[in-house]
RNA sequence: GCUGGCGUAGCUCAACCGGUAGAGCGUCGGAUUUGUAAUCCGGAGGUUGUGGGUUCGAGUCCCACCGCCAGCUCCA
């Protein structure tokens, strides 16, 4: 081999010689014209660069083709979409500054700097002129400049040049020219706007700038990017479908809870049948933690606003606890707690402990009030009065661990009986004045709970400063029904508050150290998790936590007395059960009952009454109906009830 | 909190340029007595989110406030 001749592998470990300065579209097309006509970008030694990129000797290749199955396709279409988004805003108003224009998970955005927000008429116009930037079908060109260069490139351009400063100078500064437009970009990008051929933009809102809230607005707009229309279009029936799951749509039509007016922002009323989900809930959780030798206490719902300035949480979190309440004489002043744990700190500290008390484990379902700003206020995702299963453990460093590990069965258990997907997040330290304590506490913290999901074995994220402001913490997140990801669980490690409370226990040595703490919650909140369920289950929830599990349907009068006999069975067996008696046709009843979605519908007639029998219509089963014994039924419940399956 | 959009009956929605609010579902009454996803007839139900303003006249235009939705920021 010369000098001449580069060495690529590729995928299948394969080797292909090139000649040198030979590019990815160069080895697409020699290993086939079908593959040189399907590249957008490739992977070279793992990094996603341009198809133009010469590649260097002994690089490992793989070609990404067009395909929306491929998050690196995507990735690459839609970041070409979002410089075709700036350039046709740029050339509909010249003076727009220009932000950052990502793609994302579910598309691509890009931020600028007009004097007027971009109005949903505005969005329209600006998508027609983008068709006109995708016709034109200019590349992408990419070119690598100096710094000095950079600057006299973006020099009216005050948000590139704040961005350029922050290139550290050993990093490349690239640039991006496709016709008109020039950005300054790391890439990579595909060969031309007109590939952006399946687009639609979304949306208008607007956007701090740097995500900084006391920098200006910016007007961001969204927009989402396909290699095929059928894609395009089976993402926005996705996303109508999603809407359908709703929470706040269901709560209403399945009369599960209401938020008003009359009573108050994030303040949330549970119906009858809402109410039935959180008690199931609880009492589910209730006895998991019973069996782990948690124990039950009540603290108050107000307290000396003292306690929260020793917790330090007034210091941190005023602005989101609802004001004092000024007591009238020497009392002092009071606060509505937003969390439990100086109060369950105070019950630890009523008396001296011992090491052969711990660890202690306290454990309250406690309604706690967050005064949360308005404008992130989200249905039951996200609430002002908020119930807790909350729970503290105290105990020795030596504990943390099988501690943790107990937490960690009990999201294991939880997530799984429901079928919920989730992921865990390590969070961190937070900045500087956003936390307590000293960074050797903090570290030990922080160790503890690497230590304990390694040898859990479990996967996770890192949030980097993600933790509360007095300890790290592992968190789980799930999505809602349309994609947003909402924190559940938590498990909170706390060398601080024991320090703030002075927290102590006697040990074998006869001295006394320091207990740690753990705060963790499990369902998180019950409104959240409730509302999770609620998308999860769109509704349709499986038989141990339905509302209402059985609905009997006599099919005339004269079947009133049959039913209401199997109602009265079922009700002695301590089941949830409705009788629809109404003189609409069965088939009315039948359809109202799958609308609200029932998990049994038990029609009762004169063949059932003679027989002894019920003819079932399970919900979502193949055969609309099966005809079985009333005893049959009542085992069939139970054992679906007392298993909690998810099937019924 | 910030930016934008929205707010009409319990729910979903309609009402041209400003001309005095209407439908379906639900609810109530009556008829019907039904065998597996909507039986028929009739009635009631609205200070058009709240408060101001412009106008002969405001659901419609203007202002303020409240609430909701999307995004940003925040989330012990």
């Amino acid at each position: 081999m010369n000098d001449s001749q580069i060495t690529i592998s590729l995928p299948d470990s394969s080797t292909r010689s090139l000649p040198s300065g030979a590019t990815a579209a160069d080895l697409a097309a020699d290993i086939g014209p079908g593959l040189a006509k399907a590249a957008v970008a490739a992977r070279v030694n793992g990094e996603l660069a341009d198809l133009r990129r010469a590649l260097p000797d002994g690089a490992s290749v793989a070609i990404v083709t067009r395909k929306d199955s491929d998050p690196d396709a995507l990735y690459v279409l839609r970041h070409s979409a979002a410089h075709a988004l700036a350039t046709a805003v740029r050339k509909l108003y010249p003076e727009a500054g220009i932000g950052f224009g990502p793609p994302i998970e579910e598309g691509f955005y890009y931020d600028f700097e007009v004097p007027e927000p971009f109005t949903p008429e505005d969005i329209e116009t600006i998508q027609a002129e983008m068709v006109k930037v995708i016709e034109a079908d200019d590349p992408f060109a990419r070119r690598d400049v100096d710094r000095s260069e950079a600057k006299a490139l973006f020099a009216d351009d005050p948000l590139k040049l704040e961005r350029l400063e922050e290139i550290p100078d050993d990093e490349t500064i690239s640039v991006y020219e496709n016709g008109p437009f020039l950005d300054l970009c790391r890439g990579p990008h595909a060969p031309s706007t007109g590939e952006i051929q399946h687009f639609k933009l979304l949306h208008a809102a607007g956007a701090y700038w740097r995500g900084d809230e006391k920098r200006q607005m910016l007007q961001r707009i969204y927009g989402t990017a396909f290699y095929t229309s059928q894609a395009l279009d089976e993402y926005v029936t996705r996303l109508e479908e999603a809407r359908k799951r709703d929470h706040r749509r269901l709560g209403q039509e399945l009369d599960l809870f209401s938020i008003q007016e009359d009573i108050g922002p994030g303040l949330v009323c549970w119906h009858p049948k809402g109410a039935r989900l959180q008690l199931e809930l609880r009492r589910w959780i209730e006895d998991l933690l019973t069996a782990r030798k948690y124990e039950f206490v009540f603290t108050p719902h107000i307290s000396s606003e003292a306690l929260f300035r020793k917790s330090g949480h007034l210091p941190n979190y005023a602005e989101n606890m609802y004001p004092s309440m000024q007591g009238d004489g020497e009392e002092g002043a009071f606060r509505v707690k937003p969390m439990n744990c100086p109060g369950h700190t105070t019950i630890y500290a009523a008396r001296p402990r011992s090491y052969r008390d711990l660890p202690i484990r306290l454990s309250e379902i406690a309604n706690v009030y967050r005064y949360e700003r308005s404008g992130t206020l989200h249905g039951l995702l996200r609430v002002r009065m908020l119930t807790m299963d909350d729970g503290h453990v105290f105990c020795t460093p030596e504990q943390v661990e099988p501690e943790i590990f107990t937490c960690l069965e009990l999201v294991d258990i939880v997530m799984s009986t429901l079928g919920l997907e989730y992921r865990f997040d390590l969070s961190t330290r937070p900045d500087g004045e956003k936390r307590i304590g000293d960074d050797e506490l903090w570290d030990r913290a922080e160790e503890a709970l690497h230590q304990a999901l390694d040898r859990a074995e479990l996967e996770y994220g890192l949030d980097e400063g993600g933790g509360a402001f007095y300890g790290p913490k592992i968190d789980i997140k799930f999505k809602d029904a349309i994609g947003r990801e909402w924190q559940g669980a938590t498990i909170q490690l706390d060398f601080n508050l024991p320090e703030r409370f002075d927290l102590e226990y006697v040990g074998a040595d006869n001295q006394t150290h320091r207990p740690v703490m753990i705060h963790r919650a499990i369902f998180g909140t019950l409104e959240r998790f409730t509302g999770v369920l609620i998308e999860h289950f769109a509704g349709a929830f499986p038989p141990w936590l339905a509302p209402v599990q059985v609905r009997v349907l006599p099919i005339t009068d004269a079947h009133e007395e049959g039913a209401r006999a199997v109602l009265d069975r079922l009700e002695s067996e301590g089941y949830r059960v409705e009788l629809d008696s109404r003189s609409d046709t069965l088939g009315y009843r039948i359809r109202d009952g799958e609308l609200q979605k029932v998990p049994y519908l038990l029609v009762v007639g004169e063949r059932e009454i003679e027989a002894g029998t019920v003819a079932v219509r399970a919900r979502g089963a193949d055969k609309k109906q099966v005809i079985m014994p009333v005893d049959d039924f009542v085992d069939r419940l139970r054992e679906r009830v007392e298993s909690k399956s998810l099937q019924n």
